[in-house]
DNA sequence: AAACTGTACGAACGATCGTGCTATCTTCGA
DNA sequence: TCGAAGATAGCACGATCGTTCGTACAGTTT
């Protein structure tokens, strides 16, 4: 299957910027994301970049799919690697620290500031973010009943992936928030005492 | 002490323009504020609304220290009245939960929207927020080590502290992010089966 | 009554925003 | 080789942003 080499460079140029994006986004928010600013730190034009996704709203949702991409590689596709249940669960929370503490994207993790942003607003852009944390919502909540049907844990499975998501999004909060590393430590201990000691 | 009438008529404005921004604020962001905004929508003149302020970053101090005041005195104080320990750590989640599900911001949690926004971007509004989220996290974590101190509870204080604290902002922002009140049954779930059984 | 202070307004500024139009250049398909 | 298609650039637009300035008015102080 040939490719179209117009298509292709576009595709390219659309690459590097959302990779600009996504790190912009995680620290000034995706209505922080400027066209204008893009453009001009990626030495592109401004129209060059507007034409590429065609309205703001589409880059954010762009954005937005992107960073999604790179949760999923850092975070869930490694963990899908690792046996059902409660070693699957394990690797679910240590991938997700690591993470948000090896700053992935530079201001923590993109789904918890987009989440925040855009809770309240309605929107398409609402939507995709809503979606994208939903789906890992989902992986928690699917492995934590995997782990409790298998008998590696005696838990409502609900109620553990609902921890064990709070855990980690708090240790991201304030680590990135006040700095230092004490919050994951403290993460940690309370996820060890919810799984038990195995890691 | 006498008051001067026009430096009264000066703080009713501002109380005015702040008991709107908070609003404002706790749903399209600190930054989203916007002087322009705030003026139009209480009909008020841009450059007077920006004259009781001197600044934009001085509206958003201002509107982060408004907003702790609602916050205390919303969850934090009535804690206090309560027997120290655990039946006061019981009254800060109970209180911290219904303050988010009642939305006494139409965004949720004040401080956990502003926290991300600003979590990963310095300056004094960062510093605001990070010590109006810190005060409240050292109240949490003292009660917990009186409960603790007191033999009300069993163990370790910090550790358990941040994962009260953990859940609540889980449910404020499942909650609202995706609408419904699961994530509060959850949260109080979950907070039960940390602390006993007791209310 | 006069001098001063603080609130509030209206108009204007430079900057930046998102979004159009138009032209140029590269690449593809006939 | 020629025309269509896509990427990119240049320029201009209306809107909005935060900010400044000059002014009018209300209230305090002397």
């Amino acid at each position: 299957m040939p490719v179209d080499g117009r298509v292709a460079r576009g595709d390219a140029t659309r690459r590097v910027v959302l990779r600009r994006a996504v790190d912009v986004a995680s620290v000034d928010g995706l209505e922080g994301l400027s066209l204008g600013r893009l453009a001009t730190e990626l030495e592109l034009s401004k129209s060059g970049v507007f034409a590429l996704f065609g309205s703001k709203e589409e880059l954010q949702l762009a954005t937005v799919e992107a960073a999604f991409g790179i949760f999923e590689a850092h975070v869930v596709a490694p963990a899908r690697t690792v046996e059902p249940g409660l070693p699957r669960l394990w690797a679910i929370c240590e991938n997700w620290l690591v993470y948000s503490e090896e700053r992935v994207f530079p201001g923590g993790c993109f789904f918890f500031n987009a989440g925040a942003e855009f809770d309240a607003r309605p929107g398409r852009v609402h939507d995709a973010v809503a979606a994208a944390s939903g789906s890992f919502a989902t992986f928690i909540r699917e492995t934590a009943a995997d782990a409790v049907a298998l008998g590696h844990l005696d838990a409502d499975a609900e109620v553990l992936a609902f921890e064990l998501h709070a855990l980690g999004r708090a240790a991201n909060a304030d680590a990135v928030l006040n700095g230092g590393t004490r919050a994951y430590a403290l993460a940690r201990r309370a996820i060890r005492s919810r799984l038990g000691q195995n890691p």
